[in-house]
DNA sequence: AGCATTTCGGACCGAGGGTCCGAAAATCGG
DNA sequence: CCGATTTTCGGACCCTCGGTCCGAAATGCT
């Protein structure tokens, strides 16, 4: 934070006073680079938006966020050492709740299981350690966007109680 | 560790000079009560021992370890604010080892996806993290156990490439 | 200009993990 | 049994880092 203030020059208690804490900031910056997502979300344009059949929503929904990590993976990182854990952001809370409902939308309501639980599950498969820790072990980032749709299809085609 | 030196009646370089780093403490901690698993693993009574089939090894093997976890989660959410990510511990390369060749038996070979990340899947579907915000959000740790059940039954059943 | 109010910035604080060195204890030699 | 030497112990100390605070500078108002 020091260096963040020096570096920008002005004092840590403006940095502070700006943003509140060290992570709000990180969370202010991620979510700026997020910011694409929620609208094509929140948009009506395929594949993203809500004229496309769901399942096509949530496969492209998913990759969208592992793309956004792929590409902040640094950010991101910093972030997770942190004192409030990452699944009650408020981002977390969205994309939770958009996956829920996507979810609950693709299955007919009978046969739908908790898609609740289906969406943390997705999002926990597409988790930075996670992600980091597959391109570690020599695998492109192409390969993880794939098995992470393959991923999706096999969970929502037969959701978890 | 300051606390926990005094607790135990010795100086806190005694605790560094036992176990190296706060760390690697909580490992230790951790890894003693994680012992009767791994035992039962490399052990040949069923359903976790070599004597099952690999299909039951591995749910009852994901049970065992989600069981660990609500049994032990104060100790592993204090490790888990570490600096060390928890994916290149000693422990989560054996859990993910094991169940990678679990999810390959499983699998005939032919038809057998990449065990390796289907094994990082289901792991990351009991971390702590997750598991917590379901215990939070009102669901009992049963029906958290049998959602992880239906999830793994899901993923083995159609393993991602 | 003179006064009130807001904003700024960097010195300071407290917590916590980790180190270090003098003291105590155990081991050894005669 | 008593020094001498080596090993082990313990708590004072250090450093980093997120966060606070208050005097000073800037801005606004009359």
């Amino acid at each position: 934070m020091d260096a963040i203030a020096t570096a920008a020059g002005v004092g840590k208690g403006t940095l502070f006073r700006a943003f509140g804490s060290r992570d709000a900031l990180l969370d202010a910056l991620s979510d700026a680079k997020f910011t694409p997502v929620r609208q094509a979300v929140e948009g009506r344009r395929p594949p993203l938006g809500s004229e496309a059949p769901p399942r096509e929503r949530i496969i492209a929904f998913l990759d969208a966020v592992l793309t956004f990590k792929l590409h902040n993976r640094h950010l991101i990182r910093a972030r997770e050492v942190a004192s409030t854990g990452t699944l009650r952001t408020e981002r977390y809370r969205w994309m939770q709740d958009t996956l829920r409902n996507l979810i609950a939308d693709a299955m007919s309501g009978a046969t739908a299981g908790d898609a609740g639980y289906a969406a943390h599950v997705l999002l926990a498969a597409i988790h930075i350690d996670l992600v980091e820790e597959l391109l570690a072990s020599g695998r492109t980032p192409e390969q993880i966007r794939r098995s992470q749709a393959a991923l999706a299809q096999a969970v929502i085609t037969d959701v978890p109680r």
